[in-house]
DNA sequence: CGCATATCAGATGAACTGAAATAT
DNA sequence: CATATTTCAGTTTATCTGATATGC
């Protein structure tokens, strides 16, 4: 049997369609990841901690990934046994711990860096380079939307 | 400590916005669909099924959510235990069972529809009315190219 | 005291690997 | 025989709930 598609009776919502674009970017992903030992959920962890400079708490992390800080912590206590991040008090409050990259998890991210842009060029291969500007400001507006609904 | 937003020295890959964009919603969707016993998973399953006029088997619904066929295979039949799913075998192929909604799982479905709406209603309240069908265009042409690419 | 952070412990669920039976 | 679907069994990982300690 072989698979055919959606019937067009009334057209999926956006919402499903970015849970499917989603499935097939984190399968991708995944796979592409597996090599270097990472979950696509550790290098987005590891990305978002490479953007910043001063570092992030556990419960920042868990917020912006929307799990529950004790998921978060486990995750980043997992990511120090490795080596890739370190974490150290912050300065005006010690009971925050703030984790930055080591070099060695700065090395691994490089390492995969090529491996995500290769993904990054095969969604986008088939899209008219003038509407890729409008998708990426699309999808920030509607992170926008629900992140300040909480 | 207070959540800033991340740094502007590299601009956020096109994948990194769609896994933060797809958390958001999943965060919500979940939220919504818990006093009703699904998961967003199962959720989407059943709106795949319900598109659908002849039913879809396990294995159809697994590609199609980059899933293993055994993992789908256990949400079938817990879809099938709560009555919301009925399964018979294919006419032609006495091996393939294709799944189909009961009356109980579509109705469960369109209890469903009003928060889904609503989610809906949310992501794209800021989204100038113009742009949202090219948003959603460029979602499907992602979704193509990373289909066709396995 | 109220609140946020970090963390431990136990329970639960989800997904995986491996293997086997059935049908085309 | 080769392939696809379904399914069982066991294992691993992830995430959750609940509770506790610490610092502001």
């Amino acid at each position: 049997m072989t698979d055919g598609q959606a019937q067009a009776g009334t057209p999926p919502l956006t919402i499903y369609l970015i849970k499917q674009l989603e499935l097939a970017v984190r399968s991708f992903l995944d796979e592409a990841l597996r090599p270097f030992g990472l979950t696509t959920f550790q290098y987005t962890a590891l990305t978002v901690l490479g953007r910043r400079e001063g570092g992030l708490s556990s419960a920042q992390l868990a917020r912006r990934s929307f799990v529950r800080p004790q998921t978060m912590n486990e995750m980043v206590h997992a990511l120090e046994a490795r080596g890739l991040i370190e974490r150290v008090h912050e300065p005006g409050n010690r009971r925050v711990m703030l984790a930055t990259l080591t070099p060695g998890g700065r090395e691994l991210l490089d390492a995969c860096e090529p491996h995500v842009q290769e993904l990054e060029r095969l969604l986008l291969r088939d899209m008219p380079a003038g509407q890729r500007a409008l998708f990426r400001r699309s999808l920030e507006n509607g992170i926008a939307s629900l992140t300040h609904a909480r």
